[in-house]
DNA sequence: ACACTAACCTGCAAGC
DNA sequence: TGCTTGCAGGTTAGTG
């Protein structure tokens, strides 16, 4: 469910309804997650005001007064904001109740994400490249970082150290809107068509935030509403269909276990 | 340093 | 109908 384009959309979804606010109580379900919730999380965090949140790569922060909380929606979870005698689904692991009233529950069938805790700075954060939206961002960085690389650039672009936030199929689409084949070697690729890359990373990105992200099975956004951006992939999750500029058969391939569509006419 | 694999976990769809 | 298999949006830890 979540790339970048989805947790931002999430973020957006649920920060009118948080940010300001007093945490009245938080409760854990479930804690082991990618990593295990702290188990005094309730009596760190109680009584905080939420001062704002942000994104950082596919994270998604909550700033209190005395810290943050660092939340990952890892491959099966989302963010919504819900009344207060709303139903609990299955995999509703961590509820936060806020003081006007607002309920924000975590749902994670797969408990790839996390819900982590610090007065400090996330060790998480501390090794991630740019933002792909960012200035930091650009065709030079891609082919500087890619000399000598023999990796396959469909998992040089998706690997968290050249930039942050591309997955499975915004990486997908952003190789076929740049014509290159995902399984190329990342250092035989020109400056020219690393530029051409970075460009339509971010059109990619940017594209389907303004689309509210891709739903692909169930994702929602803060306030349990899908996303449009599937309508528009091009490659992700079509392989044996025909390509929308040539009319051609998609070729699925396994990338570092990850399927990768592309079309062998357009994409070299 | 780099390239690649396995692992974490549940749900769902396809195949037999 | 029911069982088995494989696959899924991410990331890290471990191998050679």
């Amino acid at each position: 469910m979540p790339e970048l384009p989805e947790v931002e959309t999430t973020l957006r979804g649920i920060e009118s309804a948080i940010t300001g606010q007093v945490i009245r109580s938080i409760r854990v379900r479930q804690s082991s997650l990618r990593w295990p919730v702290n188990p005094n999380l309730a009596q760190l965090v109680e009584g905080q005001t939420v001062i704002r949140l942000s994104r950082r790569a596919k994270y998604l922060l909550m700033h209190l007064e005395h810290g943050s909380m660092l939340v990952h929606l890892g491959m099966s979870g989302s963010l919504r904001i819900v009344q207060p005698n709303t139903e609990l689904r299955k995999h509703d692991h961590i509820e936060m109740c806020m003081g006007n009233g607002s309920v924000l529950r975590f749902h994670d069938p797969r408990r790839f994400g996390c819900w982590l805790w610090s007065e400090g700075p996330h060790q998480q954060l501390s090794q991630l490249g740019p933002e792909p939206l960012s200035e930091d961002f650009n065709g030079h960085r891609l082919y500087q970082l890619s000399r000598r690389r023999k990796v396959a650039v469909k998992p040089f672009i998706m690997d968290n150290k050249t930039v942050v936030g591309v997955g499975n199929i915004y990486a997908s689409e952003a190789l076929f809107r740049s014509g290159i084949r995902p399984d190329r070697s990342a250092g035989n690729i020109s400056l020219q068509r690393y530029t051409e890359l970075a460009g339509h990373i971010q059109e990619v990105l940017a594209a389907a935030i303004l689309q509210g992200g891709t739903t692909l099975r169930d994702f929602v956004n803060g306030n349990g509403e899908p996303g449009y951006f599937q309508q528009t992939l091009a490659v992700y999750g079509r392989g044996g269909e025909t390509c929308v500029a040539c009319a051609g058969l998609l070729k699925e391939i396994k990338l570092g276990q990850r399927s990768s569509v592309f079309c062998p006419r357009c994409q070299r």
